[in-house]
DNA sequence: CTCAGCCGTTAAAACGTTTCAACATCGAGG
DNA sequence: CCTCGATGTTGAAACGTTTTAACGGCTGAG
């Protein structure tokens, strides 16, 4: 191990206090420039390296904001996080992503560590917003991508039955009547939501609410997409739907990918429209019609809102955006 | 502001010293079990959150891991840190994520932040691997898929050579003699190395070298695939390769997604060979044929080589592991 | 020659933990 | 009744910074 210089080190080296070396590093401009460059020389020349710790310990501030995110493998997350490691750069804080990967027990040790950490505050898409206690612990937390229940902190979302609304109406529009829902599982706040948005389209639309098939997927990945492509197969073609509305651009890529793979064709045999808009669904070979919601400013407001949660007068607040429908290939008007 | 409880109001409210408290923490089974209640109602009663800096600047040493990721937003580091995260959860640390996004100076502000953190160890794929200078600053570091050039760090690296070799001899055996290769840009080790691999492939063959086209592009995103697509068919026909070699699967999937625009068939007009096989890859409506690397496994490795630079007898190791070419519907033989 | 004011520097006191040696208390063995 | 070891608990000293108030030296005004 090495013998760690600290700032006692340099400041013996170049013959001043402590405190000036202190001084050198946060508030240059106040000590004189000769001895500025002694002291620079110092922590050359021992290679010293502040020790955060000791200086947050003091400070009691840091930072660091960090983002515990869902699923560092949805390309929509990692839009999200581009948002908030932008704005936070702005305010000059850096990011640390935390990768909950859908585990509750992770996401409660990573919340945990962060607490103890002191970081400035805490952007988090949770794993489940019904039991998540993000009892106040001190540390602002502000919630992405969820409503929260409580007041007890803000949260930024995105009108997820006004875009399952959208989706459907615009399959029914396009002359569909029998509609799969592709999505799960139905714990999932988002999934439910966006199933109601589907239903509410029907309703719209004079449908009895049966001619939506759900099929529940254990999660919401490619592979599941893949599964829930084969079971729709599956079904008698009497009672097998013509379009499909999938929670999620990763299970409608799968879905897609199954279809080709059995034969069928999209949109013809099949329409498909998928949720979020990441870059793959547009870079589909059968480019996809997705739900598109505001990445990166749904991530820039969640920072900007954590940040001002410093704010004497601060209130907590609950912004929702709205979601927009992109028309591509994978649902071309029915013939 | 919260008035922030410290250990010693804890042990004040519980009628203890702070050493007791702090044994409750961290050896629970050295304290009476009587008190141990006392304390761990007080701790619960007073939302005591312990404090890492604190702790830390004690112990002198951390529980998290970092590592600096090049693109978030490419899957294939999204794999490699799940590999990174396993590993280091086995050894009870936690990871935080940073994402350079192909920038130098985020990439220095990084590191810089985490060796002033003093973290347990940094794992990096760098911007450039050349100019790094990862100079000793106390804080372990260990390469990931790039190979060091000085000896100062383990690294953990895929052979590029090899890896651009298979694709292209598998090109060549599918009866394809010009083939592209797009790419960039070529100022990135590792887009040279396949390149090489692939010049390689066409000696092997007894092919001229000019019988690779290469397109360079910008970066290694979707949309820069794109764009070799519409270079690619602007080519007159005579001189048009009938392959193309990706660098990259998000090229790959660009130049897929161009190419079924322009109305040309994969592989019939165009055969196409990414590279990293990630799970979008396989999830094209073209299946795509890629170069797979072993990512999960890459950093577990790379975490494992970390976390053994402890060990008083540590030395510096290189680990090459060896690619594998996945052949799938975008690459079937030409006719 | 004195004094006020300024500038650059510093000693010392935090910050909230962990750790170590020392200290009580108690029951058992002599 | 004394000693000993075991068991639980504690006071105080670190860890490496930042910060505050005070200090000494100088300059220029009176």
């Amino acid at each position: 191990m090495k013998p760690s210089v600290g700032i006692r080190d340099v400041a013996q080296h170049a013959g001043v206090s402590n405190a000036t070396v202190s001084n050198v590093l946060n508030r240059p401009e106040v000590v004189a420039p000769a001895t500025r460059q002694r002291v620079l020389a110092a922590i050359e020349e021992l290679g010293f390296v502040r020790n955060e710790s000791a200086r947050q310990l003091r400070a009691g501030r840091s930072r660091v904001l960090a983002y515990v995110v869902l699923d560092a493998a949805n390309p929509f997350f990692t839009d999200v996080a581009r948002g908030v490691e932008d704005a936070a750069r702005e305010a000059g804080l850096a990011l640390f992503l935390c990768n909950s990967a859908s585990d509750g027990g992770r996401e409660r040790e990573y919340l945990e560590l962060l607490h103890e950490q002191r970081v400035e505050g805490i952007l988090i898409t949770p794993v489940d917003a019904e039991s998540a206690q993000f009892a106040e612990r001190g540390t602002p937390v502000v919630l992405v991508d969820r409503e929260t229940t409580n007041g007890a902190h803000c949260s930024v979302a995105v009108d997820d039955v006004l875009g399952g609304e959208l989706a459907v109406t615009h399959l029914i529009e396009s002359g569909h009547t029998r509609i799969a829902m592709v999505g799960g599982p139905l714990s999932i706040q988002q999934v439910r939501d966006r199933r109601d948005g589907a239903l509410r389209a029907l309703a719209n639309a004079g449908l009895p609410a049966d001619a939506l098939t759900v099929l529940e997927t254990k999660g919401l990945q490619v592979a599941e997409g893949r599964g829930a492509g084969e079971r729709l197969v599956g079904l008698p073609s009497s009672r097998r739907p013509t379009a499909a509305f999938c929670a999620n651009d990763l299970l409608a890529l799968g879905l897609l990918q199954s279809m080709t793979q059995q034969g069928l064709r999209v949109p013809d045999d099949l329409a498909v429209v998928g949720y979020d808009d990441i870059e793959f669904a547009a870079a589909a070979a059968v480019p996809l019609t997705s739900v598109r919601q505001p990445r990166e400013q749904l991530g820039r407001t969640a920072a900007q809102l954590l940040l001002s949660e410093n704010d004497p007068d601060h209130e907590h607040r609950h912004v929702k955006f709205k979601p927009e429908l992109v028309v591509r290939a994978s649902s071309a008007v029915k013939r």
